[in-house]
DNA sequence: GGCCAGGCCCCAG
DNA sequence: CTGGGGCATGGC
C-alpha cells in the first residue's frame, strides 16, 4: 500500500501537484492522473508508472529492518509508513537539485514550473513538460536570473554544456559517480547524492541537507549514515519527511 | 523586517 | 584541509 501523497510531496520530485483528489503532472510527454483509489489499477496498466513508482524494490522489508534498528525511525516509518523512492528522469533531477541549494521547497517547486512553462513544451493547456537539455539551449543567464534563479543561473548553463556526463554516471560506482557529477559547477557532494538516489535509486546514498543535520546531531550525535546501512536513503527519506511534518519523536 | 531555505564556491589561515 | 562569509530570491 504505497504511501503516494507522501511519496510525491516528500522533497524528491517537484513535478506533481494535487488538486483535489487527485494527483497530476507531466510524464514523458504526456499528463499523468492518479487518485488514491484506482492507483494499483493505474500503475498494472502501465509500465512507465509501474517503473516510475518503484514497484519491484522489496520497501516492507527494509522497513522492518529499521523499525527494529532504531525507535525514532520506528515512528516515522509508522507515521508516514511506505515512503517509496521514484525513478526519476537524471537529467530532470540534476536541475531540479541544482535548484534546490540554499532555498526551500516551495520556491524550488515555482523555479521548476517556471522553467517548463518558458523552454517545456505545452502537452495540454496549462500543463508543460520540463524542458529537455536542447530546449534550453538558448537559455542565457540574463534569461534565466529574470526567472529568479538568482546565482544559480551559472550552474544551470554549466549543467547545459555538461549534461552529458550523465551518460557515463549511469555505469559507474557509487563513489566515481559522484565525482563525476561534483566536476559540474553547483554540484556538491548533497546534490551529488540526491541525484545518485533519486535518478540512479543508490539507496546506499545519504544526502545531508540542514534538515538531516539537525536530526542527526538530535538523535544521532555519534553517528552518521552508516548506522542505517544497507538503507541509508530510506531512512534519510523518513527522517528529512519525519522531522519536517511531524516535528520530534517524542 | 529579519531569518531561513533539501549548499556550494572561494579564500584565508 | 578546515572554517566561515557571501550569494539571489522570496515565503514566512
Amino acid at each position: 500500500m504505497l504511501n503516494l501523497e507522501g511519496t510525491l510531496f516528500c522533497g524528491q520530485t517537484f513535478a506533481w501537484k494535487k488538486i483535489g483528489l487527485t494527483y497530476q503532472a507531466v510524464l514523458e510527454g504526456r499528463l499523468v492522473t492518479l487518485t488514491d483509489d484506482s492507483f494499483y489499477d493505474s500503475i498494472h496498466q502501465d509500465p512507465v508508472l509501474y517503473h516510475y513508482f518503484d514497484m519491484d524494490w522489496d520497501y516492507s522489508g527494509a522497513e522492518s529492518y529499521l523499525s527494529t534498528l532504531d525507535p525514532h525511525l520506528a515512528i516515522y516509518i509508522q507515521n508516514h509508513k511506505s515512503l517509496h523512492i521514484l525513478n526519476q528522469d537524471p537529467w530532470e533531477v540534476m536541475v531540479s537539485f541544482l535548484l534546490s541549494q540554499n532555498n526551500n521547497i516551495k520556491r524550488i517547486r515555482s523555479l521548476y514550473e517556471r522553467l517548463c512553462q518558458h523552454y517545456g513544451s505545452l502537452i495540454e493547456p496549462m500543463w508543460y513538460s520540463f524542458p529537455r537539455p536542447h530546449q534550453m539551449k538558448s537559455a542565457t543567464d540574463a534569461q534565466l536570473r529574470s526567472l529568479g534563479l538568482g546565482f544559480r543561473s551559472v550552474y544551470l548553463l554549466d549543467a547545459l554544456q555538461n549534461h552529458h556526463v550523465l551518460d557515463l554516471v549511469a555505469e559507474q560506482d557509487l563513489m566515481t559517480a559522484k565525482q563525476t557529477l561534483m566536476s559540474i559547477r553547483g554540484i556538491g557532494e548533497k546534490v551529488a547524492s540526491c541525484i545518485l538516489l533519486f535518478a540512479f535509486h543508490q539507496m546506499r546514498s545519504f544526502p545531508v541537507d540542514t534538515w538531516i543535520k539537525k536530526v542527526m546531531k538530535q538523535y544521532y550525535p555519534n553517528l552518521d549514515g552508516t548506522y542505517f546501512a544497507p538503507y541509508e536513503a530510506l531512512a534519510q527519506q523518513y527522517l528529512f519527511h519525519g522531522i519536517r511534518s511531524d516535528g520530534g519523536t517524542s
